[in-house]
DNA sequence: ACATAATTTGAAAGCGCTTTCATGCTTTCG
DNA sequence: CGAAAGCATGAAAGCGCTTTCAAATTATGT
């Protein structure tokens, strides 16, 4: 480590300064206090090549005395790897994808990855530019929750990046995805319904290019079916995967003075909007309607009446979706899947009891 | 820059390739492009110096053309910036914090930086542990969200990196810190429920350990005292800010058959526990007992009945952190404040009718 | 016009780490 | 016992960029 000429010092005294006072301890610092090169405490760090105990042992000693951390940056540009993930996800502050982030989180700090959240926003365009921005940050793999991003674009990143997807079904080289059964789900969840007699189902979907919500209203008709009740198209109202949907979907279903006993919306979100809903024009829940939600938010618990819905294991999902770009990390084939749908009765479903 | 001695090009050959299949243009290669050297480069991409006009605009050409992306670790290697900023967040799941969190990333995004965020599951330890692993990876400066820290640490933190701290009332050089005034808003909160008549009126309070919470506390006597209504210990029970605590909380309350007519929370997520609590003892909001909440938490214009509550503008406080941050950055002074609280009046108060 | 100051620009030295490559060693075997 | 092998280790070359330092060029002063 050559000293810069004293001649022109100014910011090289500074950073000296700064380093001797609590300053950034570097590997050669570590080196010549363990008496070995730097090349070894290299190679003891990262295990790459057999080295004697006795090195070893400084070594380890002289890290713990100047509390050495790697700069992550130095290593990545020499290594060529960052230890850090992208997670593309949709809004950083959604209920449900907020626990499936804190599942990557703890996952992948198992592993000692850092993740690096971005936010889509429900947009290709954007999801397209926090990839871009990814990769410019030279992640080392990328995690993409659902998201509108054409499947070709993700295979194409895959190219040059392990990536995990969530919420699709495709296969490739170096891309892994997961995806949970909507369909079952959903199913299940009008079986429930059926189940209690429920012959008059109405339907508040999703957001028609979100992948899940067609899968959520095939399961739906699965269900119907099922039971030998007929698809009523008047019983379908879209909505926008949000609360204020969910109430406005409510309001046109009572207004087309179509009659339904219970209510199954494509989110619980949505079914906490209806219940508002049915509750603003004095119809009481579930004796007068029953009303059955999907993905079981941590809130779903607490709504009056707690919301019967289907479990949508929000954090295994992020667990597994770490999990799996670790294995690829590791050159592995990851094989995991997800828990089963199931349905959780809470208080927001009954029997019919008085009609519409 | 030199190519290796053909004898040993193995990686170097396929490093080479994966470079003209598609892979990271470096800025040597702009140079080159644009016949220029690779310093004339980057100071024209940092605007460091003049440069004139015609290699200006031949590099800038180069740059589209070849879709030149400087890479961040080299760029923080060498220049000691990172470009991100590192959040401490205490539960990226959290539906307050949630939003804070976009509105951090949405600002820092306006300046091209990105944020890391970390949690720190209300444990300063492990605070201490996030802190640490910001640094290492070289972070340009922290921004802390509330938590229990301890002021001493946060201040040693910053006599080496920027810090914006969030819940705390701070100086510091190189420190900013950004406090929502909860005493004023849970001040208003009680004169909203006295204003209102309510005479017994019964709080759950939050963590004792949170700052917040004992701000909160006291704008509750505040309030009561300005009331000259006296202040009954026995209608404040403890609550631990989540749904479930809020429930426990309102049941203990109920059961000491203390008479209350209404019930503030010192949040909403507590608030709706209450409120499931009081319905399963056939109590009606707000006929029964008036609930009041604080934060304004999306959901709670959704809940049943619609939570009054107090308005804590969670975005704008994540704005106005990283805001001040840029501030820091650029080694100005930030002079920023929260916008003050209000109070969110639905339907979940109204004057005291039946009595408890 | 000539010397001097002011600019622009390139060469080169790092930033802190990983990874060859080469070098002394100790080991093994004919 | 000497040559071929095997090991642990260090020196040095980068990774892609920023920033000095000095050289080259141009503008300025007398």
């Amino acid at each position: 480590m050559a000293t810069r000429s004293p001649a022109h010092s100014t910011s090289a005294r500074e950073r000296r300064a700064q380093k001797s006072a609590e300053g950034p301890v570097t590997l050669q610092m570590v080196a010549d206090a363990a008496g070995v090169s730097a090349s070894t405490v290299s190679r003891i760090l990262n295990g790459t090549a057999v080295v004697s105990d006795a090195k070893k042992q400084a070594v380890d000693e002289a890290v713990t005395k100047l509390g050495f951390v790697p700069n992550p940056m130095a290593r990545g540009l020499a290594g060529g790897r960052t230890l850090s993930v992208g997670v593309v996800t949709q809004a950083i502050d959604s209920p449900f994808y907020g626990v499936a982030l804190r599942g990557i989180e703890d996952e992948l700090d198992r592993a000692g990855y850092s993740p690096l959240f971005v936010s889509g926003h429900w947009n290709a365009t954007e999801e397209a530019r926090c990839i871009e921005m990814l990769r410019s940050r030279r992640v080392d793999g990328i995690i993409v929750l659902t998201g509108r991003l054409s499947d070709a674009a993700l295979k194409q990143t895959a190219k040059s990046l392990p990536v995990v997807a969530t919420g699709r079904r495709l296969k490739a080289a170096n891309l892994f995805s997961l995806d949970f059964d909507n369909f079952e789900g959903a199913r299940l969840a009008t079986e429930h319904l059926t189940a209690l007699g429920h012959q008059r189902i109405a339907f508040i979907a999703g957001n028609a290019e979100h992948p899940d919500a067609n899968e959520r209203l095939r399961g739906y008709r699965a269900g119907l079916e099922a039971a030998g009740i007929p698809f009523n198209p008047e019983l379908v109202a879209p909505g926008l995967f949000h609360e204020e949907s969910g109430m406005l979907a409510t309001e046109r279903l009572l207004d087309t003075r179509q009659r339904f006993t219970a209510l199954f919306a494509a989110n619980d979100q949505m079914a906490l909007g209806a219940c508002l809903a049915l509750q603003r024009r004095s119809l009481r829940v579930p004796q007068d309607v029953s009303v059955m939600g999907f993905d079981d938010v941590s809130m779903s618990r607490y709504t009056i009446p707690p919301l019967s819905t289907v479990h949508h294991p929000a954090y295994e999902l992020g667990q597994c979706a770490a999990s799996a770009m670790l294995y690829l990390l590791r050159g592995e084939k990851p094989t995991l899947s997800l828990p089963a749908p199931r349905v959780i009765a809470r208080e927001s479903t009954a029997a019919p009891g008085t009609r519409l």
